[in-house]
DNA sequence: CTATGAAGTAGACATCGTCCACATACGCTA
DNA sequence: TAGCGTATGTGGACGATGTCTACTTCATAG
């Protein structure tokens, strides 16, 4: 139970990357516990240093919650980039299209399972991220939104699309996908096993692209 | 900020009720602040006792969260009963299995809208409610799960839905307006208007009918 | 009428977030 | 190079929470 990482008793009186190291030491906690297992204290603890030096670079437990989600958000974001990155070859555009839309929420799925700690973190109460964007992203430099936008947008341009379907598209494709990950994650589905839950996860994909249009 | 909501000082050393009051007031903190909210002390305080007090309808604070959610469940199921009994006349099936879909995926939607705290209380961590029901219901005798199934039921019955695509389509249905509904109470569409959201929500349940099938 | 056990009380402890006052030493300026 | 201002850490304290171990009260079964 007691982890008690990397406490090498510093020598220097400055840390020298301290926000760093709380961060991290929070995305740890995150992981493990999710957004409610994010300790302040644990973090100055991890980072061999007093509960109060945290508050030189956080105002308070929140900022450091805040600053570990935006790192589990770009995590996401990496993990749907590198789905997208997957098939090598596109020649149709409209097969194309699919596969991205398909990638985006398989991406989204499989990130949740894998790191249900991260991904809870993710996403939970406060960034209001509707008609705004403020980094959290991966080395693309587009956030999980974002990415999906690019999905729909390539569905739109290969003709899978009204103009008017694509309207807002965004919102009805993730909820599926994140109502899901949540239902299973922390929600009524807990138990149910993972390969299912995947399997559900192409079924509602397939559902998206048959119902948005 | 100050509620103390009933504090009679009683005069009977026995409290008379003191479980149903715990869960009362804890339903009283989780529909203003989720479950986070819902601190046991607080709630043995709102009753008028001891905070220990609590130690003797409940082993820990989980469990008096566990009764709450509980609680919380059967209001959603009652707030989708209420809405599935609004369209009186129903002559045709397939029109009345739709109408019953659309009426389990508004009631969830405008009951998460209407009472965030408890919405989010119903469906956070722990109840694995995967092949398993106990009570969590409502007037009719059944909980938000089986009442979609019922819906549901309408639409194999009428012909709108395959034996194949019927299978498992609760959570297909459920994950779509599930995480809508999250992405709003506590997700990054925090601030989407709620008519906006409703308005996502008829579309997302188009989509559902357009795309289970 | 009594004793037994369920329901409540009292006090203590560890942990958390946070505030205030004080200490340290990095790096710029004179 | 001496000195100093300030960013960064430390120490101690406070109130709040969950929970543990006694102790007390009293309704009621025998």
């Amino acid at each position: 139970m007691k982890k008690t990482v990397s406490i090498e008793k510093r020598k220097t009186f400055r840390h020298g990357d301290l926000r760093n190291a709380l961060v991290t030491a929070g995305l740890d906690m995150a992981r493990a516990g999710g957004p409610n297992a994010v300790i302040l204290r644990e973090a100055t603890r991890q980072a061999g240093v007093s509960p109060n030096a945290a508050y030189r670079h956080f105002a308070n437990q929140a900022a450091l919650l805040d600053a570990v989600r935006s790192a589990c958000i770009s995590r996401v974001a990496a993990a749907i980039e590198e789905e997208m990155s997957k098939p090598r070859v596109a020649r149709d555009p409209q097969m194309f299209a699919r596969k991205s839309l398909r990638a985006v929420g398989m991406g989204y799925l499989g990130f949740a399972m894998r790191e249900p700690g991260m991904f809870r973190t993710a996403f939970s109460v406060p960034p209001p991220v509707y008609e705004q964007n403020s980094a959290n992203t991966a080395s693309m430099g587009l956030n999980p939104f974002q990415l999906l936008s690019l999905a729909l947008d390539r569905m739109l341009e290969s003709g899978l699309l009204s103009r008017k379907d694509r309207k807002d598209a965004e919102y009805l494709a993730w909820s599926t996908v994140h109502g899901l990950a949540l239902l299973v994650l922390e929600g009524p589905l807990h138990k149910m096993p993972r390969e299912i839950v995947l399997t559900l996860g192409e079924r509602l994909v397939v559902m998206v692209e048959r119902g948005i249009s």
